[in-house]
DNA sequence: ATTCATGCAAAGGGTTTGCAGGAAA
DNA sequence: TTTCCTGCAAACCCTTTGCATGAAT
């Protein structure tokens, strides 16, 4: 995960391979924020033969792209076709990940950055709690 | 046979041993949010013959009992000892955690539960940044 | 033609767990 | 004595990687 120092235009570094815009496209029509295994499965009813290896290595390349999010709660780490600016809710029981229905802080990088020494470059918020589903 | 009072205090489940002792210790000791073979190797200086499973055990056990947060951000988890409301800034260059300089968001936890059907328990806000020692 | 990506399988690395002996209560 | 805990080592599971082949440009 090199950044292309020079200033020139940097060669083209990414092909847009079937596979590549199969699982963008499918984080992109879901709004359940799969795991890698999951966007596997997923992918696989269009490219049967796809490896699970192609798709971890996908997604990273996407993420370093900035055309999705990776998500590192729990134990297995969760991708998120919306770049928009947004927050998490996760369950506590089932470790599903939904959208929080709040608006999104823009000043609070500002504030974190105030005395803390850092270049901030952003933030997120999770929510947690127990799911509709989980909450019998 | 005999009856069990129901409205008898439950067992007592976890005991105070040594090893549990020393970890919870050296965690609220430190503010450097260590990974679980960071606490291993402090640990060790006390009681040199602990087994890295007993670390994983305890630090699991503690975060269970609220006595410790457990943080999931990177590829390996960390741990604070202290539990009171704050957020925490993670350097993206070296995955240093440190204490974020702004105050806790108490209203945040109300506003997310309107809508989302979730029963919200908490949150945490996790802001990415360069720290000062990677800032070259 | 060049260079990047894929499929396959094996390796990596953090975390968890089975077991027999040990120690709190 | 009872129940929980420890040390050790192996197992687990998600993720990464080496290699030869294949495909995008």
């Amino acid at each position: 995960m090199k950044g292309e120092p020079s200033t020139e235009n940097h060669r083209q570094k990414y092909r847009l391979t079937r596979q590549r815009r199969v699982i963008l496209d499918e984080l992109r029509k879901v709004h359940t924020h799969p795991s890698a295994d999951e966007i596997y499965s997923m992918v696989r009813r269009h490219i049967p033969r796809i490896s699970l290896g192609t798709v971890y290595r996908n997604l990273e390349i996407l993420s370093e792209q900035g055309k999705i999010i990776k998500l590192s709660g729990g134990k297995q780490k969760r991708f998120d076709g919306n770049t928009g600016p947004h927050y998490h809710i996760r369950c506590l029981a089932c470790d599903k990940v939904v959208d929080a229905p709040i608006d999104p802080i823009p000043t609070l990088n500002l504030q974190a950055s105030r005395l803390a020494g850092f270049t901030i470059t952003g933030h997120h918020i999770e929510f947690t709690g127990i799911c509709p589903d989980c909450n019998t």
